[in-house]
DNA sequence: GTCTATATCTTGATAGAC
DNA sequence: GTCTATCAAGATATAGAC
């Protein structure tokens, strides 16, 4: 009786491994445990993913695809600039809302592995780099100029090392610089 | 070697395995390294610190200390409460475009070790929530309200997990912030 | 006696073999 | 899916220099 070779095992394992990599640090976290929580023999493990480095690369890598995809989403409904740029902020407040935050998943790498150059790191300063550009595309869009691209970017990097209480607060005050002032 | 005079090891030893752990991350660094960047033998080692928890730990409340060191000695030439809060924000800006500088050592800790709550862990913790609350009497003196402390603490955390080129930008945000705006 | 150096024990991790 | 080789790290014990 041959199993049948399930379909998701390279998912099941990447999405068991993302959750245990992003609790408790990708260092703490062996690849025995990842086997367990994923429920499939080592051998399947080290079929899809070589070594602990591409594994952590993939969970870095799913985990961009899931911020881009939440991000899209947000944006989607949004057409003018202004919009648009809280859109974007007020996502990033709600995903620091959720419970289970423990702070930006490619920061915390890269404060694991300082001045690693292997590809999770790449990965890691690739996605930041992409996501303060295009933080400050649309804050240029929305009629900001460089220093409040710096300022904005300021806030959100607080943000992210923050707690869900600043979420609103940070949501609240990036509205306030972008929005002509509304007379009480 | 020539022998290291006895008074002072303990402080060697510390100060090698605080420039190593801020440098590579407390997890990355290993027992050996700490001994051979302080030239001393292992036993030597195991004998001020018995385990590697109370080694960070001193790491921990050394790093404090030269933290408070700085800042007491950065109030002490200002009596008004603004320049008093400006002060504060300065030294840490200055410390964040200081050469090698690589995050918050306390936040990094517990980046490091999530979910962690032995000693080192709490000190971290306890650094974070004072090092808050002085900010907070801080701006709270300078005439601010509890709003502008959310704000100011949430530039601060952007500013720590920043790079040395946005310190200015920070500092002088917050001058605008608690200054009474100069007409141009 | 104090410190260095080394040898060793134990544990846990990556990785590969069966 | 288990079993095992290999290695690194924390921690201890022992042998030897000053």
């Amino acid at each position: 009786m041959a199993r049948t070779p399930a379909p998701g095992t390279r998912d099941t394992i990447l999405t068991a491994a993302a959750g245990l990599f992003y609790e408790f640090g990708v260092r703490a976290v062996g690849m025995a445990q990842v086997v367990e929580a994923a429920g499939c023999g080592k051998n399947l493990l080290y079929k899809h993913f070589p070594s602990k480095a591409e594994l952590a690369a993939a969970y870095l890598n799913l985990t961009r695809h899931e911020r881009e995809r939440a991000v899209t989403e947000a944006l989607r409904w949004s057409a003018d600039p202004v919009d648009r740029l809280l859109a974007l902020v007020t996502e990033i407040a709600d995903s620091v809302r959720r419970p289970g935050y423990r702070g930006c998943a490619f920061r915390n790498y890269l404060t694991e592995f300082p001045g690693e150059t292997d590809e999770p790191a790449r990965v890691a300063q690739a996605y930041l780099a992409d996501s303060r550009a295009q933080m400050d595309r649309l804050v240029l869009g929305a009629g900001g100029d460089a220093l409040l691209t710096d300022r904005i970017w300021l806030v959100v990097n607080g943000l992210y090392s923050g707690t869900p209480a600043q979420a609103s607060v940070a949501v609240d005050w990036i509205t306030e610089m972008v929005r002509p002032t509304e007379a009480p």
